[in-house]
DNA sequence: CAGGCGTCTGACAGCGTTGTCCGCCTGGGT
DNA sequence: ACCCAGGCGGACAACGCTGTCAGACGCCTG
């Protein structure tokens, strides 16, 4: 900006100027800057700009892994929100783990992101009581903070997505209804794991549920040993995406009533088509950056909890009968 | 800091000296700072930081969408391989539009950041070239640069993949064999045409050709002009992973032998299985990042051009015999 | 006991911007 | 001829940090 005040002939301050569209500069002098400006190839360092401003235009996203579909569709809606903003976007995968999460959203905050969206993997959200001080507005996404920290989240309607899967299996006579779930320590695992109780009310059954961290093969033993009981299963509800997978590579060819949470491509050309209790990532992820926005344009109210509606997909698989 | 600093009763410097970990502080007043550190809740300001060094330790990476699964897959590789180094990830989606394209690279370089991985969507990288002369390293994955731009890239084979893929085909008796490919404009699409054709020598025939950025109505029409001819195909090759799952439904049942470019989830799972030519976005994503930290670290060498090997993975679409 | 040395601490400048404030110049009114 | 307003341009400090260099202190040596 030096050099480029010096090539126009100018003082620093009138650069600064025209490159902020400030008023009181002589059209004339503008020009001859802004030449200069193209001939040196100056650009504007912004985090020069940040530091004076105390605004870096950046938010900081954190997810539990770009490369889950999920995660990618809402990470683009975030990004196109964000940029939509003239912000950029400084994004992470967590990896499920909290230790990593916490990294992250200190690490961005030690950035100065203007804001943060967060799914968060831990329980424990004590370390952002200081952030939440200093004024930077958090929206938690898909799961919400610990309890005792109140901050705009959106959720998508997970229990009451469950139950709807659930009842659709019933409608079809389905009595032995297995369920195949995440960790419940996760809180998107536990709320379907609600859902479903509360849908089979007196027909539940523990033998008939196993919730861990998807590995093939806990899945696959998980399956054998509910198959192998003296009254097995005839449908199954998955509690994630990946879990529906898994489980129709085990199944491979068993025909057992099937309704997976989370939508999948290609789930419409299996034989037969996979029905499902589908969410909407990249509503989720531009309704949480809008509400960060709204946050960041001074928005004081209360916190808000946004809860997203999900919608059964029947394509075959849920529609079995009970044998 | 001064505020840490004037609780701790030592001056600025100390404080600073304590907090980069360097020597010639006394143990304890390092402990009474980091008592202090502690105390404020004080988190070191990383964008004055990076003013002040010139390193920002922040990495950008613009792709042409983080919701496309081969891109979060590269995304994720790149991100795992930054965070070891202790930076940040800045990412943005081109969309394909070269425009956004431009305008990514450049916030991210008015952010300074340290170093760039690019996946062009346009042409015209006559931007880059001042970014170039500061000393940015950049990295090209997935396509290259336009001619004349010498810098590091990460290609996969294209080309050979294609003709291994067609090659193949042939093999089952196919002579007939259409390609849909992308608009071949992209580089990968021109590279997976040219594979095709010399894979197919004198059998070549225009008609069975079809390029164009693929919206499933345009793959229907195109699918239905060729079958409609008077040797209509008995194979299809598709260019890359939409296509094929395009094709796939818009063939629905009808028996041709298919060999898609780009592995996808449950291509395993569909019946008959669709065999595919797989790249693998994370090796691409970690050799490109890899390579970019060697620039960072120094290595002025010559740029370099790693092609990556693609493997052609038989599941029976692409062996169903020619009729 | 002076001098020298090593260890620790601090003052100061400057990174590239922007906010504040002041001064110059021009032109129009008296 | 003089004054003042208003439109421009520029000097200076500050944002939060680090690099440089010099000073203070204690300890050892001759």
């Amino acid at each position: 900006m030096k050099d480029v005040a010096s090539a126009a002939g100018v003082a620093l301050k009138t650069v600064s100027r025209v490159v902020n569209d400030e008023p009181g500069v002589h059209p004339a002098t503008a020009e001859r800057v802004r030449a200069a400006i193209d001939r040196l190839g100056y650009s504007r360092n912004e985090s020069a700009r940040g530091l004076r401003t105390g605004m870096t235009a950046t938010i900081g996203l954190v997810i539990e892994d770009v490369a889950d579909p999920f995660y990618a569709g809402l990470s683009r809606a975030v990004e196109d929100v964000v940029i939509d903003h003239g912000c950029l976007l400084l994004s992470g995968s967590s990896g499920e783990e909290p230790g990593r999460e916490r990294e992250l959203v200190q690490t961005f905050c030690a950035r100065r992101v203007d804001g943060l969206i967060v799914v968060p993997a831990g329980d424990d959200h004590a370390y952002l009581r200081g952030e939440l001080e200093t004024g930077t507005p958090v929206v938690f996404a898909d799961r919400p903070p610990e309890p005792g920290i109140d901050v705009d989240t959106v959720l998508a309607d997970n229990a009451g997505g469950a139950e709807q899967a659930v009842r659709h299996l019933l409608t079809y006579g389905h009595h032995r209804i297995a369920f195949l779930g995440d960790d419940p320590a996760i809180y998107t695992a536990a709320e379907r794991l609600a859902g479903y109780r509360r849908a089979l009310g007196g027909l539940f059954d523990p033998r008939l549920v196993a919730m861990r961290t998807p590995s093939p093969d806990d899945v696959r033993a998980d399956l054998r040993r509910m198959l192998a009981l003296d009254a097995p299963p005839t449908a199954l509800f998955t509690g994630n995406g990946r879990l529906t997978v898994t489980a129709l590579r085990v199944l491979e060819g068993r025909r057992l009533a099937l309704v997976g949470f989370d939508d999948f491509e290609l789930a419409d050309l299996l034989r037969p088509g996979v029905s499902v209790v589908a969410q909407d990532p990249a509503w989720m992820g531009r309704v949480a950056a809008e509400l960060l926005f709204r946050r960041l344009r001074g928005d004081g109210g209360p916190p808000e909890h946004v809860e997203l509606p999900v919608r059964l997909i029947p394509r075959g698989s849920g529609e079995l009968p009970a044998t």
